[in-house]
Formats: C-alpha cells, structure tokens, sequence
DNA sequence: ACTATTTCCTGGATGC
DNA sequence: TGCATCCAGGAAATAG
C-alpha cells in the first residue's frame, strides 16, 4: 500500500526517467472508478504536453505538465494527479512490454517509452488540474515545525492513531507508517490526540519523520502490490517493529505485539512499550 | 465542527 | 481440488 514513502520513491524514479519527455498519445481504459476527471478533459490535458516536472504531496503523484518544451521557468499550464490507492503502480515500460490486466491508463511519450497505470483494486484515483493548482490539505510530515504540528491535535478527541491518517490534517501517512511511529514514539495508538502531552508530541513528530525518512532510503515497504515506477521492490517491510507482527514478541521487551481495530483499520502496538 | 461508520474493489488466504 | 467466505485498507460519503 503506497504512502509517502513509496510515493516518494516512485516519483523520484518518474522524476529521473519521464521528466522533460513529451506526452505524444493517451489511452483509457473502459472502467470509470479510476477516474475523478471525466476521460475525454484527461485526454485532452494531457496529450502533447511535456512533463517538467514529477513531484510528490501527500500520497498523491504531481505530474507538472507544459506546453511549450523547453520553457524552463515556466510554471506549469496544467497538472496531471495520479493516486495509487491500494494497489495503485505508476509504471515506465517499453512498450513492447506485455499489456497486464487492470491497465486504466497507457501514455505513449516521444521518447518511445510508455507510462502505465495499473490497479487491480481500483482505489486510485485519475485528475487533471486546469489552472496548476492542486493542494490536497494537511502539512507535509517532513517538512512541519513542532508548534503546527501540535496544533494539529489540539481539541480532537479522535484516536491518535485516526488523527494520524487523516490527511486533511498530515498528509502521507498511512497504517503502516503511523504504527511504526506509534512504536517508536511509545505512544499508543487509542489515545486521545489531545491529551498527548507536548513530549510525546515532540517524540511523535521525531518518530515520524525518522520512519519516513529511513523507509524512502530503502526504496519504501514492499507488501500488497507495491513496486517503484521500474516495477523495483522496497525493503523496509524487513525493519518493521510492529505492523504485521501480532502476537510475535516485541524487539525491544519480548511482549507479544497486539492488533486492535481503529477506524477500521489495523493497528499494532506493544503493550509494555507504548502508554 | 467533529467523529464514527460504511462503502467501494479484487486477489490471496483460509476453511470445509 | 473446488467453491464460498473473509480480509486487506485510502478516502469519500453518510450518519450521528
């Protein structure tokens, strides 16, 4: 499941490979759920345009489209916004490569290469953005100063762990990456997220950026469908301490690891280290 | 204005 | 082996 780390791996290999290549042609597939753009004002924004740039906000993958190529400093006319949902892949094939089942949308690029959009699921979602203006909401974890990102919980009695994903107010994490936090930070994930004292806070904040941090240097967590934009496997699934480790012993205490439902999701938490 | 719950989807795992 | 059922979860929609 793609967060912001596998996200950011990703778009640093779209970055690397597809940046100032030209969209030449566009096919969708038949099914509409990926769409939140109709598909003709997709297929209309994107063809003949040149890619300028490939970036990241929250989970979401930022195409930065122009028409003028070469246009350097040019802000862009138009973005092209891909989220991979569940099982989401954003892929640079040749295109000789086998078309795979689930394919929504094929960019064919002057380069000769082709972009893919891949999602067995179909919790992706498809946009075009006309003025360039996209802006999901929430604060960049990597990038949020400790008073903002205290002031995020202030008041809400919601589970620390609900607040966490919710990406109105931090974008980018997901249930892997907020219980890894949660374990590091000890904090346990059904606290109430304004009753986290301003420590923990700051242990929460250090936790998060450190686990972010440390995953996109591995390429991210390969579990469920998750690859980089050259179908290349992550490694942090191999570091985590307590996502998918129920009823295994903690690393730090030996206690078995506990898994409690929160907002529907799964969480993880050792009940020895985490108050 | 918040918070909690339900819904959308399919492949892989599980159980009989 | 085969078939039914369950489970995973991001975020929008719905309900309270």
């Amino acid at each position: 499941m793609p967060e912001l780390p596998e996200v950011e791996t990703i778009v640093r290999g779209l970055q690397t490979r597809v940046a100032g290549d030209r969209i030449q042609s566009v096919w969708i597939g038949s099914r509409k759920q990926p769409l939140k753009s109709s598909a003709k004002k997709i297929v209309a924004t994107l063809t003949d345009k040149q890619i300028s740039r490939v970036h990241r906000m929250g989970k979401h993958i930022v195409f930065d489209l122009q028409n003028n190529a070469g246009a350097v400093n040019q802000s862009p006319e138009a973005q092209w916004i891909v989220h991979l949902g569940m099982t989401g892949r954003m892929l640079v094939c040749e295109p000789e490569a086998e078309a795979v089942k689930h394919t929504h949308l094929l960019a064919s690029l002057a380069s000769g290469r082709e972009l893919r959009f891949i999602d067995a699921r179909m919790f992706g979602r498809l946009a075009v953005v006309t003025p360039a203006k996209f802006d999901p909401g929430g604060v960049e974890p990597l990038d949020v100063d400790l008073a903002t990102f205290a002031g995020l919980f202030r008041g809400r009695k919601t589970p620390i762990k609900s607040a966490l994903l919710n990406q109105k107010l931090l974008r980018g994490v997901g249930n892997i990456y907020a219980d890894e936090a949660l374990a590091r930070a000890g904090v346990r994930p059904r606290r109430r997220a304004a009753s986290i004292s301003r420590a923990d806070l700051e242990r929460l904040l250090s936790a998060i950026q450190a686990v972010l941090r440390e995953a996109i240097e591995v390429g991210g967590s390969s579990v469920s469908d998750y690859v980089g934009a050259d179908g290349e496997e992550g490694f942090f699934q191999l570091q985590h301490r307590v996502y998918g480790r129920e009823g295994e012993p903690c690393l730090v205490c030996k206690t078995p690891i506990r898994r409690l439902v929160i907002a529907g999701r799964s969480s993880h938490y050792c009940p020895q280290c985490q108050k």
